[in-house]
RNA sequence: CGAGAUGGCUAGACAAUCGCCGCUUUAUCGUUGUAUCUCAACCUUCGGGUUUUGGUAGACGGAUGAAGGGGAGGAAAGUCCGGGCUCCAUAGGGCAGAGUGCCAGAUAACGUCUGGGGGGCGCGAGCCUACGACCAGUGCAACAGAGAGCAAACCGCCGAUGACUGCUUAGGCAGAACAGGUAAGGGUGAAAGGGUGCGGUAAGAGCGCACCGCGCGGCUAGUAAUAGUUCGUGGCACGGUAAACUCCACUCGGAGCAAUUUCAAAUAGGGUUCCACUACUCUUAGAAGUUAAUGCGCGGCCCGCGUUGGAACCGGGUAGAAAGCUUGAGCCUUAGAGCAAUCUAAGGCCUAGACGAAUGAUUGUUCACGACAGAACCCGGCUUAUCGGCCAUCUCGCACC
RNA sequence: GCGAGUAUAGCUCAGCUGGUAGAGCGAUACCUUGCCAAGGUAUAGGUCACGAGUUCGAGCCUCGUUACUCGCU
């Protein structure tokens, strides 16, 4: 069955949760993006966002990454194993159109559950 | 038509699909407290009370689904002022400290706004303006300059119809000082103690006079700041700097929603009561000390490590959750008061309330091709950022009628 | 979100209550040495973060802006 909603419960709320997904994580990278990732006991991924003001200066543009973010997850997560995903900004990534951030997403996403299923069978 | 001034409004639009956060209605589920019925136990002063089992009712909160409707700004920003609100402190008042600073008004209040005055800029519409007091006191002014604060003599001018010196044809000729006076001229400086003219004088000087300017007093206009004055008076400084100390007048208790309040896991620890506790020692009987017991390594001993309390209640309180959190000095319309800021009255409206933080994404159509930028307790201002578009009033220039 | 502070030479910092900006290290050149280091001499290097205002004059006083830092979960 296919699920396009984004309730509470796919978010990572508080300090406790992010700080277990700090620690030795699996990653992938892009231009813009860092994720981290690890595998939680749920039956389902979860994500959060790590926008910091360094990288991106504005509120507009902070809210405009997340929102893309958050979008792209919504429509992505039945494609993902039960994992925590951290999203973590890099330099410049206020310089890139909607369009090129879920590009790259598309195949972070990917990257990121196969790699987690290489981490598994070590 | 061109250039400009002031004030106000606006901040892409529409559609489809998939999503996010409150609210309202509704359906289902579950729950605990409430009301009522009921089962059982205990206590009883036989009225009842406490605990407990199962059902019903409506209500509130919760979960899920459906429908309806709502969902960032003019600056939401900077946090520069002011206020509400909360907690702390507080008899009242003063000192200290901080702030404001032409006058009047508006306001909950303000460093804001409105109107007026003074000064400056602009042809003008208009714009800018920390704009109280240095005859209460103290201080500061580098360098330059003679002199910089109860003014001062460097050059110059007067003194000079020449003290004195030299020459001499004894007629004169040449050079030339001091005391003292002088603020007109030169020069220095950001700043050098009224301006112009005439008189006056050895030369000068408000020394005298006229006009201008200025101070003080009066009168007139104005609530006032202030302005005017064919009034009187003073010969004329009372220089600059208070975003220097200071004086004067007025204002201010402090901290902030991460305030504050409520509920409250796990773990550790505190208090009270009851129960349990091998022996001995100390003793104000307290699990205080020693011993002993017991579990594991290990079947036993040595040895090592660990345990020696349990239950109930109370209080504090972390994670977490909730309240504070949006009905407010609110918005719209009309009428009235006022030059205006603003106020009053009547009617209508409810317009984000999140918590890693919601308004988005994709596609299509369209236009002027979209700037600055995202609420976080709430308001009133100020300041800063900003692609443009529209409206109203006004000014100047050119052309035409 | 709220509160507090800092900005001066390439680096670390002075600069008292306004008078025209310095020290140490570093850089460059020269001297010294057979060569290097050390030492000595000299030189360059500053929009005092930025923009206004007050003043004759601002690194300093006042207002605004920007960047950075710290404290309160």
């Amino acid at each position: 069955m296919k699920s396009n909603t984004f309730p509470r419960e796919l978010r990572l709320l508080t300090p406790s949760h992010f700080s277990p997904v700090f620690d030795r994580p699996v990653k992938a990278v892009s231009d813009h993006f860092t994720l981290l990732a690890k595998y939680n006991d749920l039956d389902h991924p979860r994500l959060g966002l790590t926008i910091a003001k360094k990288k991106e200066k504005t509120a507009v543009g902070r809210n405009r990454i997340k929102r893309n973010i958050r979008e792209s997850f919504r429509l992505n997560q039945d494609n993902l194993p039960n994992i925590d995903i951290v999203v973590l900004a890099r330099d410049n990534i206020g310089d890139a159109d909607n369009a090129y951030l879920q590009k790259q997403l598309n195949k972070l996403w990917k990257k990121i559950s196969l790699r987690c299923e290489q981490s598994l069978k070590r």
